[in-house]
DNA sequence: CCCCATAAGTTCTATTATGGAACTTATAGG
DNA sequence: CCTATAAGTTCCATAATAGAACTTATGGGG
């Protein structure tokens, strides 16, 4: 005879992680929503609309639409009754979240696409002109290279000292 | 009598697909792999030092870090024969990815944490001062906001012109 | 009034991916 | 010989996904 044990599967979670990008990366750590966000970027908002140009499956994209808005990056409005017909548009959060699109762009850029063969620039909305996203230190204004940093304990990082230094271990090798 | 459908289900790929965003997301955009990238920053290069800090399933992280090395992020090196044991290093394009590990970190700050009491910092490699990630425009300097930026095609989007308009919709209306 | 179209989802099923746990392999040390 | 360690594999039950068909509310044309 088998005896049934009670097992716990589901996708793992870090929204109670004491970390900014395991956070993050609850809603934003996908195929998908990333992609909704560029196309409501774009302009496309709507439900039919974000199907076609994304190629989702109509169930997956109502779950995910679902689960942007609950996490505030979308907001869902009626644009008419009778019947009723809804668009999503991004919150401030939503908006804010696409600097991290913008950190994808950069990184696919370089990476996949010859030089000057990119498929997609940015504009500023009001004067036409071409920007460019760069990732600087907001203390220099220098390109930051992530070969040169270290991660260290921030001011939220409640831990005993002998952790802290378990996880922190190069800072601590080099900085006391 | 069922007749058998010959159908494909996998997941989507988009190492096709003429944006940027969508090439990236075909290794960054996942929940594990870039928690990888963001443990071998950390240091910890060994499969069962990246097991224990994510709690990651063995069986998963095995496929991650195949893919990641074949994604060319990371690189397999043997720090002892016999019995051999490995090391996952980033590279130069692992590196670069990181940057989106910053957007991710400053999105979670701001979201997910109160003013001065995120969880972690990062330092200058060398002279240990505090490093604080923003996306800026590369020409004016200023700091982006995604909210007034426009998609435009750039020089490597091949496409007869009705498809740029229907997909460049705001662009088009606003700036010809 | 009937038929068709449209937008926004639901529902259904087959195929993958994931999480958890146990097992394997090679080698070193006591 | 027994045990420990590192780096995976293998196995299974559960969850997520893709693809397609179906639903619901309404408006328009004949």
């Amino acid at each position: 005879m088998q005896l049934t044990i009670l097992t716990f599967m589901e996708r793992k979670k870090f929204n109670s992680s004491p970390c900014s990008i395991a956070r993050s990366l609850d809603v934003l750590g996908d195929w998908w929503n990333p992609l909704i966000l560029r196309e409501c970027l774009y302009g496309n908002n709507r439900f039919d609309e974000l199907q076609e140009w994304l190629g989702i499956s109509r169930n997956i994209l109502t779950r995910r639409l679902k689960e942007l808005v609950e996490n505030g990056l979308l907001e869902k409005s009626a644009y008419q009754n009778k019947p009723a017909r809804y668009e999503y548009h991004l919150t401030e959060k939503g908006y804010d979240a696409c600097t991290v699109l913008l950190a994808l762009m950069q990184f696919g850029e370089h990476w996949y696409f010859n030089e000057g063969e990119h498929p997609i620039e940015l504009r500023d909305k009001k004067t036409g002109d071409l920007v460019q996203p760069t990732i600087v230190d907001a203390n220099t204004g220098k390109p930051i290279t992530s070969k040169n940093l270290i991660p260290c304990p921030g001011p939220g990082f409640k831990a005993p000292q002998a952790i802290l230094k378990r996880r922190f271990r190069e800072y601590y090798e080099n900085f006391s």
